[in-house]
DNA sequence: CTGAAAGCGCTTACAG
DNA sequence: CTGAAAGCGCTTACAG
């Protein structure tokens, strides 16, 4: 059914009815209500394709991945707490995957130009990210997921990096440990940065020195966490502390430190960033795992927030935040061995 | 720019442009060149919004995900197949949230009326379930990843689950196993009904009884799966092998084993169905696993296939398919011990 | 507080 | 092969 032919069966003007629905101030309670209660009861629902035309609204935001690659579990729980928030304000995300850096900024020019979204959500932001000034000459507004260097301000929600890992990297310090070794990400992306120099600040500040050999990256995935800390414990002076970038890692990790014969809070102490994936709990491995969490999915929500604030016109300067990152000691961490 | 603007500075008229761009067929190879030559130059992109509501078509599809339990690994793996394939046909993918079913019929009634979408993908049906009828009554047109038994057909790909599981369960058996342990899904899902009934056929091939305290059920996580198999152990008759419906759960399964005291492919064989997620490989666990696999993210390209085709209007009867699935035997099985 | 009518930027049946 | 014009289904400035 059509505005026009339910506007007429309940004898309104199509101005009016329009302007019930979309609950301007301008019409009466009354006739507000008996729009409403007709529109639920003759099933009318306005066309969305005709009301982004009249509007210029596009009432919906998009989100890119790179490769299949990025699109793991960190990015479906993020989704699934930005989507829980645009929901309820009847914003749709448009989702896009696309191989190469070049396809990203060729998808955002072509949802700029088509007004197929009213924002974007950016993440995985490189400590020089090309995509910050791209979206910035386009017009289109963005919010992004981590932290960037950039001329102009932008919005943006990040965690805490450099604070979680100086944590997790001085905890095992004041636990005796002497060598500590990373799992990180690519260097290029700014949260990796930050927490290679949390982690160097932190021993900086115990009189450690970081010693190259203890640091490894890569994706986060339990192969890799597996193959660095092989590489770590085949060192001539193996570490008896590391700390895993994301939960998968752990997991590779900890293998490779049984497939060695050594245990876990005993031998080799373990720190794992976790960003709370509902499927993989930290407390149920053996031992369990000292972490320092933070539950993305939230991250996510908070991120719709901010779009939506964007989107009311706030200045992005105003929409910028850092959230502190918990840490919680379990049983994999212990006194550094004899 | 407008096609209005654009058109004029081309000297062409509106049609001829909006022809062109459209690829169709009436307009002479030289105009056409000439159009697009000056589109890319100039910039012009039509506005997706008066192209949806002129045509009536919305070039999107839907996909609604229930709770967040839902958007785990398994949906970004098929989420990522699925966006890779509509993108190049242009179409976007919406991506709903809810809380219950009854919010998820609902948001099936609001992409219906409100022509947000042009067909819905539905996944993780159960043997009767209420979304096929629904869809059916709205004229929404979709496809099911997964099977449902319906009165009318529909669009569906599945993978072959009870052949998976089997054959696993044959292999198993083969081992001289003869107490074999079921870590499976919802048994509402036609999957785990699938899975059930693979397992049960399998058994009575080989003359085994199924023993009801042997088959768990539960989400795919890796707590599910350590709880589950503790369970298992903790039987005054324990098995001897046991199949995990993921690789989280297998995750946790091993984990149970080993506290156990026991030893994964000597004491308690294991195999896993793996949906092969890109972060998460069976090799690399010790000892490797033998799995059943199929992958997700090949599932969800086709099913974005079969989505484009019921659009150009195939008959959903025509588009249901049934993958088999691959047998890998590994470290993790072997003979039934003593 | 309500309505008649123009306009959003495309597509496409019809005419040539 | 190309064009003038109606129409897609809404919103909203303007008038009352």
């Amino acid at each position: 059914m059509k505005l026009k032919e339910f506007a007429a069966r309940i004898g309104l003007s199509q101005t009016t009815v329009s302007r019930a629905m979309s609950g301007y101030p301008e019409v009466k309670p009354e006739t507000r209500a008996r729009v409403l209660e007709a529109a639920e009861r003759l099933g009318y629902r306005p066309n969305i394709s005709a009301q982004r035309l009249a509007t210029g609204r596009a009432g919906a935001i998009g989100i890119v991945f790179q490769g299949g690659g990025r699109f793991g579990p960190h990015s479906s729980e993020f989704m699934g707490g930005l989507s829980t928030r645009l929901q309820k304000d009847g914003i749709d995300i448009l989702v896009s995957t696309v191989e190469t850096e070049a396809d990203e900024a060729a998808a955002y020019r072509r949802l700029a130009a088509s007004k197929r979204v009213d924002a974007v959500v950016v993440h995985t932001p490189k400590v020089a990210d090309a995509r910050i000034a791209l979206l910035q000459k386009l017009g289109l507004p963005f919010v992004v997921h981590g932290r960037s260097e950039a001329e102009r301000p932008f919005a943006f929600l990040d965690i805490d990096n450099f604070g979680a890992i100086a944590t997790a990297t001085e905890h095992l310090a004041g636990l005796g440990h002497r060598r500590i070794a990373l799992i990180n990400g690519d260097p290029a992306n700014t949260y990796a940065r930050d927490r290679d120099l949390g982690y160097r600040t932190a021993l900086a500040r115990r009189s450690l020195t970081a010693d190259p050999a203890l640091t490894g990256h890569g994706e986060f995935t339990d192969e890799n966490g597996f193959r660095l800390m092989q590489g770590f414990l085949a060192l001539p002076a193996p570490p008896t502390a590391v700390i895993a970038g994301s939960m998968m890692s752990a997991l590779g990790a900890m293998r490779a430190i049984r497939i060695a014969g050594l245990a876990v809070g005993r031998d080799v102490s373990l720190i794992a960033h976790d960003d709370v994936f509902p499927y993989l709990s930290p407390e149920n491995f053996v031992p369990p795992v000292t972490t320092t969490q933070s539950p993305i999915r939230s991250a996510g929500e908070r991120i719709g927030d901010l779009v939506l604030r964007l989107l009311r016109g706030e200045a992005p300067k105003a929409l910028q935040e850092i959230w502190p990152v918990d840490f919680r000691v379990r049983g994999s961490t212990g006194p550094a061995p004899g």
